[in-house]
DNA sequence: CCGGATGTTCACCT
DNA sequence: GAGGTGAACATCCG
């Protein structure tokens, strides 16, 4: 589920515990935490304190902590959000099992009796404190047309490839990748420097469009590209059947006659 | 039963 | 150094 689209809405939903004393740290899953981090540690960092600001940098939600440190959560692909059990989106991945509390690998409880919790099934997620913002490149939302051109120039990777790289440019995941190139009308596998400028623009604008339309939507799975591929296969532009490739090692959707 | 899935990291190749 | 591949994580879905 979680692009960056998803852990937006997360972040919208976590501003609500802003200012609210934080009274345990549940940490049951080591393996959540990443690097040596420990749950004393957590609790040692975030007991009695609270946060002061919500932020998010590609597909990391960041909570800083008043006089503390800054709690990094990531959701890996099935990991969801839930404040005062109540989950940020109303699909429900995973059919009716996706509320198991088993499944529940980090959670604080305030002393107003609210919480907050990070549920994932497949435990691709996880939890650092101050995380190296640094390793991401700029935010999707906020990268600039020049920035993308330098993202792009100089690469021999393929333009997918390119744009999935988080150090390089925060957020875009797979179905993002895939529904924005198709919407710009380039193939993923053009290696990233022979982009005219005139295509890096039309990329930019269309990264712009995909994100706000898909978040309209409600969701990086609901672009034309992933819906069509469920269904009969065809590009919804053209009605060419659609190729899937590996690139990038994700599996790719293109259409080979308008994508070029 | 088998393969694949929205992500990240790491080991190992070329 | 730059990229690619495959594995790992655990679970559900088609």
């Amino acid at each position: 589920m979680p692009e960056m689209l998803e852990v937006e809405l997360y972040r919208q939903l976590a501003t609500r515990v802003l200012g609210r004393v934080i009274a345990r740290v549940d940490a049951p899953d080591q393996w959540f935490l990443k690097g040596r981090l420990t749950g004393d540690h957590v609790r040692d960092a975030l007991v009695g304190r609270s946060f002061g600001a919500d932020r998010r940098i590609g597909k990391l939600l960041l909570l800083d902590v008043v006089d503390g440190p800054t709690l990094g959560l990531r959701f890996g692909m099935t990991g969801r959000l839930i404040v005062d059990g109540e989950a940020a989106i109303a699909r429900l991945e995973y059919g009716a099992a996706a509320g198991r509390s088993a499944w529940d690998r980090f959670g604080i409880a305030f002393d107003d009796g609210g919480s907050l919790v990070l549920r994932d099934p497949r435990r691709l997620g996880g939890v650092e404190l101050d995380p190296d913002e640094s390793r991401l490149g700029p935010d999707a939302l906020e990268v600039t047309p020049a920035q993308l051109r330098g993202i792009l120039a100089r690469s021999a990777a393929p333009l997918k490839a390119r744009l999935l790289d988080q150090s390089r440019l925060a957020g875009v995941g797979n179905l993002l990748a895939d529904e924005m190139l198709w919407r710009a009308g380039l193939d993923p596998a053009r290696v990233a420097s022979s982009l005219t400028p005139a295509e890096v623009r039309r990329l930019h604008r269309h990264l712009r469009d995909t994100l706000d339309e898909l978040t309209d939507r409600g969701g990086s799975h609901t672009g034309d590209l992933q819906v069509m591929r469920s269904t009969d296969g065809v590009c919804p532009k053209d009605g060419e059947p659609l190729q899937q490739r590996t690139i990038g090692g994700r599996t790719t959707y293109s259409c080979p006659r308008h994508q070029r």
